[in-house]
RNA sequence: GCCGCUAUCGUCUAGUUCGGUCUAGGACGCCAGGUUCUCAUCCUGGUAACCCGGGUUCAAAUCCCGGUGGCGGUACCA
């Protein structure tokens, strides 16, 4: 029988989180969301200098922000960290004793070794390789101390690290669920730090014990993780433990090709929560370097994708992060955007039957969700400021436009309270009121529309009058004769 | 430099496994036209790509060889 799909997203609290790794969230979620396996989140915090305070608890909120719920991991419950799930604790900082374990464990089967090498020596080293063009790397200078010396400099309380012995031939080949077979020579492998000076283990190390402890199935993870699968793979080995299954995903990249960075705009996460919606930011993540079978584009939720979502879709080379893109997905999503949590969401402060008039005049043209209080703004406020030329259409007089808003106020003052009850029975009796007088649409409703709106482009003058109701369309008007003299 | 990954319209991509149905399809963007009082929506059309050079073959985006470009790694960071 084939063991539960686990996988794991692994984060480092060191500062604000990157949308790739929102990315590399979301395909882990729907990666476990498609197989009914667990999503776990765990924290990788083995380097005390880089982490930030409060980054772990943004993490927590990011991904709940983006409704990617997952199974076990760190949890806020108020302001407290809690745990859910029976294989933590989930935060590495408080796993020491499994990674003190497996350290004293390569070493008494001589599998790594200690290193007591200076730094000064390191550099000293890495710079003669440069210049002489050679492969960088330690060169295994404490990989075979007698055990006298070691015993010795133990006692002499000299620091040192924990070095894997990597074989010197041979090679590692090893199938990745997007790459298929990638594969490296060890003799171009160094002996990686497994663990530091200071006690706490390296990534390498505890990112195979905790996937291992964890009995993570699949590791989903970037690529920049690539040229440290032999080393993770053979230390499974090492241990004699099961391997997961690897798929190593493509970059984010900016649209200068580079890695996606700040000067390219936002790279939090939390950023784009901003301006757009989150399954519209999660959308458009999602098909950044995946594409389901049937070339489906939309999404409008992240459980929509689990049943297209197929891992070896995934493209192998770097995507381009275009926002133009996303503000389509996001006008598309907008649209569909429930109105009531709308307003709530980017703090619109109308009742509902405003809500229902005003928003759909601004989802029809609104990219951004700040968009939207701009494109209804002129509805809400009484003080709309526009230059009274702009009230005459092209080609047309001061005086006719004058006489014909005069007209158009009286007929409007006329009109019951029956065709009051929509825009589109304003415009029907409208359209046929204008066309009886012998006038043009554009001669009559454009003043009208300007008269109403206070701007050049702007919704349909029908919707608008139906949305102000009669009051204030017709002091609108007046305001409108009165600035043309 | 060394190691690894990678390469189809401006961008995201389909097609590459099993060579022909690909004069390379879709989406975004952009352009034009239609609808329309303006804008947006909507509809129609257009723009634009197989990294380069060899080879195999009746036939190559697809297979082989050799280049080149891009990205990542090269830490007691993850």
């Amino acid at each position: 029988m084939i063991n539960k799909i686990r996988v794991r997203f692994a984060p480092s609290p060191t500062g604000s989180m990157h949308i790739g790794g929102l990315r590399t969230a979301l395909y882990n979620y729907l990666f476990a969301k498609k197989n009914h396996g667990a999503f776990i989140l765990r924290i990788e915090d083995t380097d005390q200098k880089r982490t930030v305070p409060g980054a772990l608890e943004e993490i927590i909120t990011i991904l709940n922000a983006y409704g990617l719920a997952y199974d076990e991991g760190p949890i806020l419950v108020g302001n407290n960290l809690e745990e859910k799930g029976n294989h933590g604790p989930y935060v590495q900082s408080k796993r020491l004793e499994h990674y003190k374990k497996a350290t004293k464990e390569l070493l008494e089967q001589g599998s790594a070794y200690r290193c007591f090498c200076t730094t000064e020596r390191l550099n000293a080293l890495r710079q003669s390789q440069e210049k002489q063009n050679l492969p960088p790397g330690y060169d295994g200078f404490c990989r075979n101390l007698p055990n006298a010396e070691i015993e010795r400099n133990i006692k002499a309380g000299m620091n040192f690290v924990v070095r894997f012995m990597m074989p010197r031939e041979g090679k590692t080949e090893i199938i990745d669920l997007i790459r298929g077979q990638v594969s490296f020579n060890h003799i171009v492998l160094e002996d990686a730090v497994l663990q530091k000076s200071d006690g706490f283990p390296t990534y390498h190390l505890a990112n195979v014990v905790d996937d291992h402890l964890m009995e993570i199935s699949h590791v989903i993870r970037g690529e920049e993780w690539l040229p440290s699968l032999p080393l993770h793979f053979l230390i499974y080995k090492t241990f004699n433990w099961q391997p997961p299954e690897f798929a190593h995903l493509p970059l984010m990249l900016s649209p200068t090709h580079k890695k996606l960075s700040k000067r390219d705009g936002d790279t939090a996460a939390k950023d784009y929560l901003k301006e757009y919606l989150p399954n519209a930011i999660l959308n458009f993540i999602a098909l950044l370097g995946w594409n389901p079978k049937n070339n489906r584009e939309f999404y409008l939720t992240p459980d929509e994708m689990i049943e297209d979502f197929e891992i070896n879709k995934i493209n192998k080379a770097g995507a381009i992060f275009e926002v133009k893109k996303l503000n389509f997905l996001n006008h598309e999503h907008l649209k569909q955007y429930p109105i009531g949590d709308l307003a709530k969401k980017i703090d619109l402060k109308l009742d509902s039957s405003e809500l229902k008039k005003y928003l759909p005049m601004a989802l029809e043209r609104a990219e951004k969700n700040s968009d939207i209080p701009k494109l209804i703004s002129f509805l809400i406020t009484d003080d709309i400021a526009y230059k009274p030329e702009l009230l005459i259409p092209k080609d047309a007089e001061a005086n006719i436009t004058k006489t014909n808003l005069i007209n158009i106020k009286n007929y409007l003052t006329e009109l019951g309270p029956e065709e009051w009850l929509s825009a589109l029975k304003i415009k029907e009796k409208t359209i046929k009121w204008i066309k009886l007088n012998g006038k043009s649409n554009q001669e009559m409703l454009w003043p009208l529309r300007v008269a109403l709106s206070g701007l050049e482009k702007s919704p349909d003058v029908f919707d608008i009058a139906y949305a102000l109701g009669k009051g204030k369309t017709l002091s609108r008007i007046d305001n409108a004769i009165n600035s043309l003299k």
